[in-house]
DNA sequence: AAATGTGAAGTTGTTCACAGCT
DNA sequence: AGCTGTGAACAACTTCACATTT
């Protein structure tokens, strides 16, 4: 995605730079299948080859979260994935709604990879619920006009957006008033939010086209 | 994907730097936008806003470009919208496969997104194409042992690989062996690939992941 | 007057070189 | 000996300030 587009509209909580959080969460990905392999500790070496950076900067990363390695050794497997969820981890488990079930949003719909991070999408919207689509859905689908009634009363605090660039702007600000500060945005547009409010973008196409500019001719 | 992750695995074909490739993206298709709307001119600043980001970015992104400005009015949006088309535009209505048709997988073929930016997604792959699955199916669903001669036929340059972790360096093996140059990687591991090979990432658990980190408590 | 184009300054992120543990 | 931790050097990217053009 991909890349893919970010944004992040203020100062982070800690003093954890952008990037660095993003490559923990990699970190903590590598470690998890190091765990089922019952490994038990890893060099710096070993472990930036899996997430695919630099060693010095797997090490550089780590000192934000204090120092955790054993010198001529190496990082205890089990405790740095915990410490790098300690630090990540403290918003997880969250309820998510996704609005916006045309060909994209049904297909995230249809993809569970969010559930073993402990994300659950609990309710979907679209302005036509009722549109026959090809797929069978495992979420409510509810009407627009259930927007807000649904996100107070699960205390939702992040949003999937999947809408056309022409409703993007005006759902965001439902969502916005309805007390939602992370969006997940989908839709090809740039939505215009308050400083409190996160938006981090995803374009497959974009992503497509960025790589297809850099194979050689 | 935003970010999502992302890897450029060598220099880039000319000095455009790799941020700025990312946003030319961005800015064209809020040209296209403004194109349907006839609306002809539009200044450094307005264009900005729309793509999410500071006018003197967007005046610094298109001085790679050469100048199409004029100053005291601002930039024609068709001829602009020609401009970055044809620097990024080369490589593009490039014929592509996905291996890999489980959820996200499936998800992906479902999404009909990639076409409008000169994208097609000429046939998939999956180790079981017999196994029943929820949607229907838009291309051929071949095994895994008509991937190489799929990829000669169509002279395939680009790839989206949304298999599970444990076969995506394999599939990356085959892949690369059979001429394909860049990778779309949807799957959790970061594959070892040599160096004229380009892979981007896409990571939407990490995604979520990384927007919650951001939320305020 | 209004907007672009751009060298220079500033900021952020990465890598190096090596000191310091085990 | 092997590997981590880290200040310092380096590189990339962004923003500013303002000269320049229409």
């Amino acid at each position: 995605m991909s890349c893919i587009l970010r944004k992040v509209n203020r100062a982070a909580r800690s003093e954890i730079p952008r990037k660095t959080v993003y490559r923990l969460s990699q970190y903590l990905r590598c470690l998890q299948r190091l765990k089922a392999n019952e490994i038990q500790t890893v060099s710096s070496e070993a472990l930036a080859k899996a997430a695919g950076v630099k060693p010095t900067q797997l090490r550089k990363d780590l000192t934000y979260l204090g120092q955790f390695g054993t010198r001529g050794l190496g990082y205890d497997v089990v405790q740095l994935a915990e410490m790098i969820t300690s630090h990540l981890g403290t918003n997880r488990l969250q309820p998510v709604v996704l609005v916006g079930v045309g060909n994209l949003g049904s297909a995230l719909l249809q993809y569970r990879g969010f559930e073993p991070e402990g994300f659950e999408i609990v309710a979907a919207f679209d302005q036509m619920p009722d549109r026959h689509r090809e797929i069978p859905l495992r979420v409510p689908l509810l009407g627009m006009d259930r927007l807000e009634s649904t996100l107070s009363e699960h205390h939702i605090r992040m949003a999937i957006l999947s809408v056309p660039a022409a409703a993007a702007q005006e759902v965001t600000n439902r969502l916005v008033d309805a007390g939602v500060l992370g969006i997940l945005n989908f839709a090809p547009i740039v939505p215009v939010v308050p400083e409190h409010v996160v938006v981090n973008h995803v374009n497959l196409a974009i992503e497509l086209e960025n790589l297809s500019y850099f194979l050689n001719d």
